[in-house]
DNA sequence: AATGTATATGAGCATATGTTCATATACATT
DNA sequence: AATGTATATGAACATATGCTCATATACATT
C-alpha cells in the first residue's frame, strides 16, 4: 500500500487511545481499577488494601479522575470511589484474563 | 471487604498486563501496530508512511520485538515485519472503535 | 472554638521514556 | 574491493511519570 491509500487514524484517535493505555499502564492504577472493578472503595480502604500511602493513591485517583475512568461520591469525610468507564474495565479484564490463561 | 479477603492479582499479572498496556501507550506504536495489523511493511515503509525519522522507527520496532508483540523476515536489505500478537491486536482494534463510534 | 479524621494538592526528586545524532552492521551492486 | 542501501544500536538529552514530604481543605466531634 501507498501512503495515500492507508486506512489512516486520525491524530486524535491515536491521541484518546494513547490517553487510556497510558491510565492502563501503571500497575498502582491496575490494582486501582481492578478493585473498583469488584466493589466501590474509601481512599482509606484502597490505602490498607494496596499498602500505599495515602497520597500516593490520592493522586493516582486524582489522574484517574481527570480521564473520567472513576467517579466519587462523599459521605462526611469518607470519599467513597466506582469505576465510571465500563468499556475500560472490560479491556482491563480481558488482558487479565490473556495473561493469566498463559 | 477486608484485605484478605480480596481477589488479588498476582504481582506478575499486574506488571504482565503493564508491559502490554505500556507498549500500546504511545501514540508512535499504536501507529505501527495498526499498520501491521493492516499488512507486512518494511521499515522503510513505516518511515515513509508514519513521517518520521528510520531511527526512531527502529527504536520503536525494536521495543516491540523484545515484548514480542512483532515479528520480522529477512529479503536482502529489506526486514519486512508483521504482528506477532493476535490479542493484542485485538485489544487495540476494540480502543478504536470505542473511540471512534463516541 | 478547638481538635481530630479523611482526603486533596503542590513542590521536589529520582527514574523512565522517546527522540535525535552519530555510527555500526549486513547485504547488494558495480 | 569499493560503494550503496536498509536497518540496528549506543549515547545524550529533554520531557514525562510516580512517588514522598509537607501542607491545605473540609467535615465531624468534643
Amino acid at each position: 500500500m501507498e501512503q495515500q491509500d492507508h486506512a489512516f487514524l486520525s491524530t486524535n484517535t491515536v491521541e484518546d487511545a494513547s490517553r487510556i493505555f497510558k491510565a492502563l499502564a501503571d500497575p498502582t492504577r491496575i490494582k486501582i481499577l481492578y478493585l473498583l472493578s469488584q466493589e466501590e472503595c474509601s481512599v482509606n480502604h484502597i490505602t490498607e488494601v494496596l499498602n500505599m500511602t495515602q497520597s500516593a493513591v490520592s493522586h493516582q485517583l486524582s489522574l484517574l479522575r481527570n480521564l473520567r475512568l472513576v467517579k466519587y461520591r462523599r459521605d462526611g469525610n469518607t470519599f467513597y470511589y466506582t469505576y465510571d468507564d465500563e468499556h475500560v474495565i472490560t479491556i482491563l479484564n480481558q488482558v487479565i484474563s490473556h495473561i493469566e490463561c498463559k
